[in-house]
DNA sequence: CACTCTCTTTAGATCGATCCAAACTCCAAT
DNA sequence: ATTGGAGTTTGGATCGATCTAAAGAGAGTG
């Protein structure tokens, strides 16, 4: 019966609605309508409760309303590069509409390692996160992915997915720049057209080869697999790239980048060649990122509007948290190409014999 | 015509510790002990424990636990820029080493919008984040800032701080970065320096713009107000800060610059104007930034690293989290000078008058 | 046999909010 | 005086875990 060593008040015991409910003098009930804006109380009750809350410094308690309400206003966030300014964009776009949303973002970066990528969605999961937003880490197993169609919570993939994982997801429509991106070399005259950069184990990569495929194939063209040269995504592995289609016997005379940042690469190692961007051979990238256009000539590229791509993930999971009844959808966004200055029409010396 | 996210089992209610007590035959208290790998239980009890997890699918609520435990493993991130490289690479680092102390990040991006600043900071204390890093968004008050002292969690400034809020914080030592660059071009002969980029609003330009007249002063130079060029910290405001000084009635032959993006724009207009860099006029940036190292010639700049000031932050916050009752401290990094390609002896012809 | 001691398990209170059903206060209508 | 109803307020149970103090089970001891 006699209570041990009563923590005495000094310890700053955080101010709780029992609190509130004696400082104004009313039930722990309706402080809690005041909290949540309930049209029920009396003007002058919920006067002396905001009085309370200021006078005590309360602070409210989200993760115990949340317990309580069997609700939760957090999302999650797993990224596999946020150094990659494609995926800060998006993620920046991302955060600004689940922020207006009401949700607060929780971020991982898992530096393409899916072990910490499991780990970190498993403790997001026990969080209680109310959605997932994905961008799958390299050798991220289908299986282990697929397994999250069981949690409760929606899971939407971004920029990659795992075919067959059923998850729904929302990216570029990768082959249709890609295309487009061809088509426009292939009307400047080019004939011969690489294809730099990007591994073939991305399905990102593969979407891109299929759409520059698609437009040689249009144009009666047929591709030549020794154009299609895979290089690590970053800047050097465009200049690697590029240095191996110059030493081909027939050269290419223009390439489509796998990205802007390989792009960069293969400007670097053009004018190292000694050539000219954009009248000796003609680059297109991919993405459209801050820097494409500052480069010399200014990058031509593939847009891909990684802020509302970022805005579209986000609104997308929130229709899918209100209804989860709803079934996973794979949106598909149109880029756009972006003609700045690294194209121009096949330098006549150059020009190849073309089919007809 | 899907037939849906069909809801797993039947009415799909959580699994709780009571579910796996009924399910193990013990009490909740053993369940609650088993899933804290407390050495008290039984071996064969715990298999009959984790056996039921399994079985039952269990997931971990870790706000029950904390809420009754009145602890938290959230900590917030609240940045003003993400899009910024250096910021995305500090986030990386941050959140990395917070993930491997078995934190969680909340992650805000504020747009340098004090007042979206507020909000979220708000939110995540209602979320019961147990500590703050901060990058302060422009403008943001020092009153406001300061109150948060009060905030029964650390908050910690990083790279920018608001000098009297008594938070303490993690940047790199600005001051001597710029000194060190300055010396550099001292030592190559360089008598007008400018110094280009950045707002004398933020404290980050303050600090790199004292580093820059001390070098100056140590020489027994008096630094010449009209080459200190205030400009946006981005690319064009590189280009519009060279394009002024270039106007100069004595042109300056050397500059160090705001940041590595400002000196990108630098590069730009010195091309631009027909000057040769690194031999017509030499230039260093500040940050080493990834794309530093590409432009023609690579840019001489001073490193501040990024990742490794995002875990000392995270270890700071670690230490203050663990023993609140340390004191904020202000801790400082040692920058170094990357020599590359922008940096050369004072071009002959240019050579100024030098004061004795 | 009563006891102590170690090892293991447990009932019930608790964290901070919300939900529910019931109750209270006025005042107008019967 | 009674009833009805709108407008307000409230006590107690509840969300899912953990903590506390205490109890049960065995073994060893004098």
């Amino acid at each position: 019966m006699s209570q041990g060593a009563r923590q005495s008040g000094r310890t700053s015991r955080r101010v709780t609605v029992a609190d509130l409910a004696r400082a104004a003098g009313v039930s722990r009930s309706t402080v809690s309508l005041v909290l949540r804006d309930s049209p029920l109380v009396k003007r002058e009750t919920r006067q002396r409760v905001e009085e309370a809350i200021e006078r005590l410094g309360y602070v409210y308690n989200r993760n115990a309303a949340n317990l309580r309400r069997q609700t939760s206003d957090m999302v999650a966030m797993v990224i596999h590069d946020l150094t990659n300014p494609f995926f800060a964009e998006l993620a920046v776009g991302l955060e600004e509409a689940l922020e207006a949303a009401g949700y607060v973002t929780l971020m991982a970066n898992t530096g393409e390692d899916p072990e910490r990528q499991r780990r970190v969605m498993e403790t997001m999961r026990e969080h209680g996160a109310a959605g997932f937003i994905l961008c799958p880490a390299l050798g991220s197993e289908t299986r282990q992915i697929a397994a999250m169609t069981q949690w409760n919570a929606p899971v939407i993939q971004v920029m990659r997915w795992l075919p067959g994982a059923g998850l729904g997801s929302v990216a570029p429509d990768y082959a249709l720049g890609a295309r487009m991106a061809v088509e426009r070399l292939l009307t400047l005259g080019h004939r011969r057209i690489a294809f730099l950069g990007g591994s073939m184990e991305t399905i990102v990569t593969t979407e891109r080869v299929r759409g520059y495929r698609a437009a040689l194939d249009a144009a009666g063209i047929a591709a030549d697999p020794a154009l299609i040269v895979p290089a690590p995504a970053n800047r050097g592995g465009g200049v690697q790239a590029v240095r191996h289609v110059l030493a081909l016997d027939r050269a290419p005379s223009a390439a489509l980048c796998f990205s802007d940042v390989v792009a960069f690469g293969a400007l670097d190692a053009l004018v190292a060649a000694g050539l000219r961007v954009g009248r000796d051979f003609s680059i297109i990238g991919f993405d459209d990122i801050a820097g494409a256009r500052y480069t010399l000539p200014p990058l031509t590229t593939v847009a891909a509007y990684p802020k509302e791509l970022g805005r579209r993930v986000a609104a997308a999971l929130l229709r899918r948290i209100a209804d989860p009844s709803e079934a996973p959808e794979n949106e598909i966004l149109a880029p756009s190409l972006v003609v700045r200055g690294t194209c121009g029409p096949v330098p006549t010396d150059v020009t190849e014999a073309t089919e007809r």
